[in-house]
DNA sequence: AGAATAGTGTCTCTAAGACATTATCGG
DNA sequence: CCGATAATGTCTTAGAGACACTATTCT
């Protein structure tokens, strides 16, 4: 940078105190990833005319070790000293679903204290979501114990009280994950503080209901966050295949945001985002559809 | 949770698992919390009839010891083994400004490795939004070498490249901060690939200009996310004294995004989110404005 | 035929953009 | 009176919501 070397007050160089650093002077956390892996899948349908209804799935895995053995965790682990985050990350979405270059991001960082017995974990939270097409041709291979569940969650209650200041807001939700074989059930408990202008949100687990550790948080958080991002960006394609019908796609927005959406606005609204093919979705029953792909010349804002 | 205790494979309940547990087996990162903190202060006028333009500042420290020397850095510091995240987030926050109760937001955590030449490092960063008039009264206390820099942005170059099944999209920025004694530059490269239906964006720095470490990119991104969340939630507010009137309100507002807005269309929108006083700021050689305060009753969708 | 979805047309309503107009001060 | 900001009125435009209507298939 210059001639001189730049020397601290104890007249070191960059070399000279690096080569003096002891880098272990601090305690130090450990450090995990923990996965949020999101697809929507067709769920089963009797009436031949009828679209199959598509439902929100997230993998978890169930823990074979203590703490919370038998219990049912987001997928994850440590990050080792030469990776980056989001090399854990996508490390742990390979081993856990064999699959790459898929959508991912990175959510929130955890890090109250005493959120693992054994010791102080500062864990990252990434959400993945999955083309559930892609995903059906290695389901339920090596990893042990790994499976999809259904996910809702329900609006149980809220109050709002007046402070000195401002307001308190709480609001009690139910996560619901489902399975052929498991139903869990947790409760979280989620305050908003209006104080001074200033806006703080909290969350606490009220029931884990058999979810490990404070991941129950975790998905709801997630959940939120999918919510939110799906309204104004265009994550919803990385949850569609190649090809796929108008209909289809609306029906992912649906099932994510919870409610029915008009199909006339709906067109409207994603015209600029697909590109028609001459390809039709036959044999339903119904009229046939015409199959769709995203536009990538449309240009999303940011 | 029931009456016979749960055991692992090698037969040991949580007790027993949890007494033989090595903590130490795995090599683990530092972990920090880097600041961003926020504010907007007026500038010098001399006409007095004018409204003195804001400008918006954050504030940063001299390093004082190797590595970067002598360069500028976000403040922060090591999180101890005891405190949550966000309390060494408040902790660094208080030792820094002599603040508490403000906006406090978690925006990312950075864990490339290679970000400190020292060691391994992983950091999340806070923005913290601090309402100028509070500020004034402890300008440069204690901290040792810390300053505010106004904080600006320029646009440079974009290129956008055709790929195999998608687009690339490059973007170079210019960071400037800029105070009475020093001015530094940085300029960073945004990466935006769209390929499969999935966009991903990557943020490089190409000339760091005397900022430390990586934190070029910490900056731009939480300028980012600034000026994305004034947009759809209320943290403006959070940079507003308790009074102010809403040609103030709509002056942060626009040096934030950096664009002028128009009055009659953002006295509509902030209209239900505040509420009038009777009081009036007067002696400005033109008529007076009312001042206002926020309405803690407005509910932000959430 | 009829049950179902696919796809379009159009009216209404709301909010944002644009800009003109009035109000009020300090000098 | 003048220069400046404060505050409101209103026309236009863009987009979302609502809903009716037409098109097309398979059993």
């Amino acid at each position: 940078m210059t001639d001189k070397p730049l020397v601290n007050k104890r007249g070191q160089t960059e070399q000279e105190y690096l080569r003096t650093y002891d880098a272990s002077q601090f305690e130090r956390p450990s450090v995990t990833v923990d996965m949020l892996i999101f697809t929507v899948v067709d769920e089963q349908e009797e009436n031949y005319r009828k679209l199959s209804p598509k439902s929100l799935q997230i993998l978890l895995v169930k823990r074979g070790e203590h703490p919370f053995l038998g219990q049912w965790a987001l997928p994850g682990g440590f990050v080792s000293p030469r990776e980056s985050l989001e090399d854990a990350a996508k490390r742990e979405l390979f081993t856990e679903t064999n699959i790459q270059n898929i959508y991912l991001e990175q959510l929130y960082t955890w890090g109250d204290v005493g959120r693992d017995p054994r010791m102080r974990v500062i864990s990252t939270s990434y959400m993945a979501l999955v083309d559930s097409s892609t995903l059906s041709l290695q389901a339920g291979d090596d990893a042990d114990e790994a499976e999809w569940f259904r996910i809702e969650d329900k609006w149980l209650k809220e109050t709002k009280t007046a402070t000195e200041n401002g307001t308190v807001t709480e609001k009690w939700l139910e996560l619901r994950l489902v399975n052929a074989k498991e139903e869990l059930s947790a409760t979280i408990k989620i305050t908003k503080t209006i104080a001074n202008r200033i806006v703080q949100v909290k969350r606490e687990i009220v029931d884990a209901g058999n979810i490990a550790f404070d991941h129950a948080k975790l998905i709801q958080y997630a959940l939120e966050r999918l919510r939110g991002k799906i309204e104004y960006t265009d994550i919803a394609f990385a949850l569609m295949p190649e090809l796929f019908t108008l209909s289809e796609l609306q029906q992912v927005y649906e099932v994510i945001l919870g409610k029915e959406l008009l199909a006339a606005a709906f067109r409207r609204k994603v015209a600029d985002k697909v590109l028609e093919t001459n390809q039709y979705r036959k044999h339903a029953g119904h009229r046939p559809s015409k199959y769709y792909r995203f536009n990538p010349e449309w240009m999303e804002q940011s």
